[in-house]
DNA sequence: CAGTTTGTGCCGTGACATGGCACATTGGTT
DNA sequence: AACCAATGTGCCATGTCACGGCACAAACTG
């Protein structure tokens, strides 16, 4: 349907773009002005988005969509994971992450924060490549071989000096993962962070999600990368539907 | 816009009651099944909604939703907010959130997760009555009077024992609210679940969010309110613009 | 295997989204 | 203050595309 194709467009430029504006909208999505506004005035009177406290024009998205948002991404699977997750946060004191995968990225739908002032603060929501993150490559690692032709198809982006982007170095280090049973990141996304992951697996061995322990860079040296992730390894198995 | 109004009502219906048919959206919209199904296919190819895991046909909203959503309700205020909630996390053990008004509810769009066991998990989304929650009536304590009177205009539901629903009592508790710099709620939504919360004030004075302490009943008795009443009221005040 | 409910696909009709255009409003500049 | 560019808003004739009734297929029940 194309109403509907359009207003979706909408509303996601507007996310990723807020606080924005009519004609702004209009260019980028390369569609008449009209046919905007129209676009955000259905998604006004629906509560989806709301002008801009202040008296400018411009468009933000609305709280409403964290309600709906709230019931995505498996509530049991979040509730099941948060005493694992609470384990590893207390134990570490680091943030801890749920994440699921979601075509090329992950995606974290839960988390703990550290009480440690130097801080990463990722909100839920985010979107991390697959190829370069510890959630990303511990949830690869353990995918259909199928699956991982099919996205090794495509090239991956390079985000830092460590990103791995060829695709026989990466298959190479999914064989190590399984073999740990854990996935490190080493700064290959963004320079000073550091992550550490293990596979919820479901009956089937198939992965649901993963969770991991993300550090800033300096507070985990490499002699200390082992032990955080047997820790998370043999955490996190209890989780999987097998029971380790 | 006709086509737009019933997608979202279908996706918020598959929200709420995920996982669930094409029959049973028809019968509770009201609306013919081919509508449904069509809305259902379009938000299919988007990205919105997917078939539940495991070859039946019942359809759940995606984690997409997240992404998007992970946006909303102002990422700078979850971030500015972020400190202090941190500092009530560590000071307090329990579980902090930070709520947005949205109607006649309050929104949780962060929060920080008690290390302790016995567990309140309420995920990100949330919502909450204003008149029964302490984020709610700390965030209406300070509203514009045409505001509560507006609110005040309907009738508010019983939740526990404790709800206040009497409209001049509510009043009086917001004026006592006022004096005091934080709210309480003692067992007013969900019996066994107490809270503390002030308000995040903008330059006008006008209440931004709410931050709180929710606390198990057994874990916060009256003779320890005050004092942690203060603390969240006094750590709070620092983000309110004018400094408190 | 019959009976019932649920999911899927088709099609003629007409409601309604489209997008071009003109007007209103804003805000920045001289 | 006055101008100008850019933005937001509203209208309307056109024809596309969503509507919903229906019929078939598939899945579940007992």
């Amino acid at each position: 349907m194309r109403v509907v194709a359009t207003v979706f467009q909408v509303l996601e430029e507007v996310a990723a773009r807020q606080p924005v504006g009519v004609s702004d909208l209009a260019r980028s999505l390369d569609l008449p002005k009209s046919t905007i506004q129209r676009a955000l005035v259905s998604l006004h009177e629906l509560g989806w988005v709301e002008q801009e406290p202040g008296g400018t024009r411009r468009w933000v998205v609305a709280i409403k969509l964290l309600v709906l948002a709230g019931r995505a991404g498996g509530l049991d699977l979040r509730e099941q994971a948060m005493p694992v997750m609470r384990e590893l946060s207390v134990l570490t004191d680091e943030n801890v992450h749920l994440s699921v995968r979601s075509g090329r990225g992950v995606v974290i739908i839960e988390k703990l924060d550290s009480s440690k002032t130097v801080r990463l603060f990722d909100p839920l929501g985010v979107v991390a490549p697959i190829h370069a993150s510890s959630t990303g490559k511990a949830i690869l690692a353990w995918s259909d071989d199928d699956d991982i032709d099919q996205l090794l198809a495509e090239s991956f982006e390079r985000y830092t000096g460590r990103t791995l982007v060829d695709g026989n170095a990466l298959r190479e280090e999914l064989r190590t993962i399984r073999e740990l049973g854990y996935s490190v990141n080493r700064g290959e996304w963004r320079d000073d962070v550091r992550g550490v992951a293990a596979p919820i697996l479901d009956a089937q061995g198939r992965p649901r999600a993963a969770i991991s322990v993300a550090v800033p860079a300096s507070r985990l040296p490499e002699r200390r990368i082992p032990a955080l992730g047997r820790l998370v390894a043999e955490t996190v198995s209890r989780l999987s539907v097998n029971g380790g």
